[in-house]
DNA sequence: CAATTATCGTTAGCCTCCTAACTGTCTGCC
DNA sequence: GGCAGACAGTTAGGAGGCTAACGATAATTG
């Protein structure tokens, strides 16, 4: 679990009270937000147990996931919809899709190398470059994790109908696009790259 | 921004894709658990940027809300409904409100001890406890800082309308609540504490 | 062609979280 | 009263993020 955040989530009427001593506290958006931050929260730790009962950390379970994109592609393109041709191979391209800097990568790639789910490989044409392969290790490993994993995440939105989440889809990302474009912040520069900034 | 998450979300065709690959992969379960993932991480990434401008990570601000309460209770009672009588002051009552080890509270005490925004005092009757007071500089702090930290959230929500607002908090109710019961998981103990954990 | 600039992967050092184990203090049971 | 156990806070060490800086290589440009 990486939130440090709130165990027990404000009651309404105590926000509304507090609203009354600052007057720019929107109740309903702070109760919104801070929905969505335990939700997440919650949402990210059933899914990190699962993986910890694995031995395997979310951080390398994504580099796992991006990088069985270019075995499997497209059938199992549960990636990004870039990199289309192949799916990522280099440290830069998976710290690129898995949103982390490539000093990050490099210790993932490590560890995973450590553990034998990965294999690096110097690239042959530009030599700065290197390759990292799954071994049959990790695809057997993702062949029998997958299907519990993916049965998790279809428990957890279990108590949600189709509409509920698409409903909630649809909120959701409204609340992404609203975040991209905060990000750049009103005060920086105009706006260069708030659609490809997370 | 804490969680390694994917960059791209995966288009919803490509889950759907993926699913015939994977029969225990729900392509709307998947979509919905992503995208909460995200919005989470993206409006995390909003306040912790605020944050970070004023030089205090997501962690610090929590422990000062949290101790904000044992000042001006019950008006800015912004955090759980437990302890209603004053706030929690001790380290062991923060790591319980910020839902953290009391080994984790003693690092952020000690920083925010040693940046000047809390003081660490002995319990005069029970010589193992420790009783933690925000100076005068961390109030003044939160007064200036909480406003604009209100205003980022309802910017933030703005684009949702009062019953979208209710809508999510709704629905992401129902996934924390499955999530709490999930937590225990089917094959531990019975019961004992899935509802006070989280 | 030479020199600058950009890019790749890595290293080093920091921060924040965790677990496990420790010290000191209180409690409860004989 | 004395001792086992529980509990508060801390310490030590690990994992996974980050930034900044590095050498090696490629690309650009005068």
């Amino acid at each position: 679990m990486p939130l440090l955040l709130l165990k027990d989530l404000p009651r309404y009427e105590c926000l509304i009270e507090s609203a009354k001593e600052f007057p720019d506290l929107d109740p309903s958006a702070a109760e919104a937000y801070l929905h969505l931050l335990r939700a997440g929260d919650d949402a990210f730790g059933v899914s990190e147990r699962n993986l910890d009962e694995h031995g395997i950390s979310h951080g390398r379970f994504c580099v796992l996931m991006l990088l069985w994109r270019s075995v499997h592609s497209p059938a199992a393109d549960l990636l990004g919809s870039k990199h289309c041709a192949g799916g990522p191979r280099t440290p830069a391209e998976l710290a690129e899709g898995a949103n982390v800097t490539r000093a990050t990568m490099t210790g993932l790639i490590d560890t995973l190398e450590r553990d034998g789910f990965v294999k690096r490989e110097p690239d042959p044409v530009d030599r700065r470059m290197m390759s990292v392969r799954l071994t049959a290790n990790a695809e057997q490993f993702l062949k029998d994790f997958l299907p519990g994993h993916f049965r998790t995440t279809a428990k957890l939105m279990s108590t949600l109908s189709e509409a509920e989440r698409k409903t909630l889809v649809r909120l959701l990302t409204k609340i992404s696009t609203q975040a991209a474009a905060m990000f750049g912040g009103p005060a920086t520069e105009p706006a260069a790259q708030t659609v490809s900034v997370v």
